[in-house]
RNA sequence: GGAGAGAUGGCAGAGUGGUCGAAUGCGGUAGUCUUGAAAACUAUUGAGGGUCACACCUCCGGGGGUUCGAAUCCCUCUCUCUCCGCCA
């Protein structure tokens, strides 16, 4: 959620910002800034009540200690008026708080300066190309034919045991799947991010601190009778794990990474989205989160875009980097970039990867601080990315690396599959 | 699932219905001392709102109530811990 000072201080930059999105906000923030007005005013004379109260309290028990009961009585009658009033102040400071709250939850993250104005994935930036793009021919399989010939991956037992979009993997293709979770985690390791394993559950709290909620209600697996949701991300759990924090300067930049299994409903997808490998309710994914100064978060992002496209490039697949137009930015991201790897069967381009900076839009509501040069207490940036999500990455990796009936695994996979071919 | 205990500042831990945003200790920060460090001593040290800055207001798990006045009394919810049961 956007922080009310930076609306007060730059409502037109927000306005502006927020046309890249496609959405116009004018009359939005001038409603917000008017809430905030009066929400303020409020605040103010019922603080003055408030004060009033209080000072009179004190009195009466002065005055009851020096055995002035009449006194004290008089005073008693000044407090019940004052008490009316505040009930009063109190209702309609609460109710210019809701309102303000309510508009100020719908509005998305202000685009950064070089994100593209844009509609859809159409208007995306391709920002870099990397690796060969194979001609595998005639005979190139999709992975899923791929998975089902070697049986590595079992979608009809999924099915049989859960339903669609919940695949068992078996043999080889499960050993490639701890191999991935191994491989990206010591990758981040090595690349400075602290390791966690994060429950896979979360409350309603956590839910909203990230900005899943309200947003992204119905994506996500919800168990009512704890109250509880499924991660869609592992980046709920870790950002949350800050959640009302105030960090030291020298935690700064703090780096994380973990590997969760990831829940999403994806209700409403269908077709070649779904085929296979391209979009499951149950997938494997290894997320990296930072917090970090304002002032370094950009630096932060190219960090880690720089660090994602090293994974790639060990896996030997080629890739490309988007830069996410304001429509096709997530609600919360100031700036995403997108990584997609080519499908060499299927010959199109599977989102991999999703980097991004929120800025403050995440910290402001869960209250992440760190205590500056300056000894006082700011909100820190955060940001996230997937390093890496393991279903496209095996589509890719089976499609892109087949030849002669045989899937030849990329070096730096292969101490830690124990096994070079499938 | 059953029984009991509890929830106070970064942590530990006091707190009689009024001057308690809250003792004390630890920790943190700054300083004195020291060649340096430790120790000792001194000072300082919660967060949010509000203000140019003060003032002022809010917060002792959440919500509600009693009272002129609640960390303190009452109701309720949530959570945590201990014991028992079950169990990877």
């Amino acid at each position: 959620m956007l922080q009310i000072s930076y609306l007060r201080d730059n409502g037109e930059e927000a306005v502006a910002g927020l046309k890249k999105r496609g959405i116009n906000a004018e009359q939005n923030i001038k409603d917000i800034l008017n809430l905030d007005q009066q929400r303020r005013q409020a605040q103010n004379d019922l603080d003055q009540c408030l004060a009033e109260a209080n000072k009179i309290s004190k009195t009466i028990g002065g005055l009851f200690k020096e055995g002035k009961r009449s006194e004290a009585d008089v005073l008693k009658e000044r407090s019940a008026e004052l008490k009316e009033q505040t009930k009063d102040l109190q209702a309609q400071e609460e109710q210019l708080r809701h309102a303000l709250d309510e508009l100020l939850v719908q509005l998305p993250n202000v685009p950064f300066h070089l994100v593209p104005a844009g509609k859809s994935a159409e208007d995306n930036e391709e920002i870099a190309r990397v690796g060969e793009i194979k001609d595998l021919g005639e005979n190139a399989k999709p992975h899923w034919e791929i998975a089902e010939e070697k049986k590595l991956i079992r979608f009809d037992l999924g099915v049989k045991i859960t339903g669609a979009g919940f695949p068992v993997y078996q043999g080889k293709g499960a050993r490639l799947q701890r191999a991935l979770i191994n491989f990206f985690l010591e990758e981040n390791r090595n690349a400075g991010y602290e390791e966690y394993q994060p429950p896979l559950f979360v409350n309603e709290a956590s839910a909203y601190g990230t900005g899943q909620l309200p947003d992204k209600e119905g994506q996500m697996y919800y168990m009512p009778e704890d109250n509880l949701y499924a991660i869609p991300t592992a980046e709920v759990p870790i950002t949350n794990i800050f959640r009302d924090e105030i960090l030291e300067l020298e935690e700064l930049p703090l780096k994380a990474t973990a590997y969760s299994a990831c829940f999403r409903r994806e209700a409403g997808s269908y077709g070649k989205d779904v085929r296979g490998l391209n979009r499951l309710h149950q997938f494997d994914k290894v997320e990296i989160v930072c917090l970090s100064l304002p002032e370094k978060s950009f630096d932060i992002l190219e960090e880690m875009v720089e660090h994602v496209a090293g994974l790639l490039k060990k896996l030997e697949l080629p890739y490309r980097i988007l830069r996410l137009c304001g429509g096709d930015m997530g609600f919360t991201s100031a700036m995403t970039y997108d990584f997609e790897v080519w499908s060499a069967a299927q010959k199109r381009w599977l989102e991999v990867s999703s980097v991004s900076n929120f800025q403050t839009f995440q910290t402001n509501r869960m209250k992440i601080r760190y205590r500056g040069e300056d000894k006082k207490i700011h909100l820190a940036h955060s940001l996230n990315g997937s390093a890496l999500a393991l279903p496209r990455i095996v589509a890719a990796l089976l499609e892109n690396h087949q030849e002669g009936g045989e899937v030849h695994l990329p070096e730096a996979l292969q101490s830690f599959t124990g096994f070079k071919t499938i």
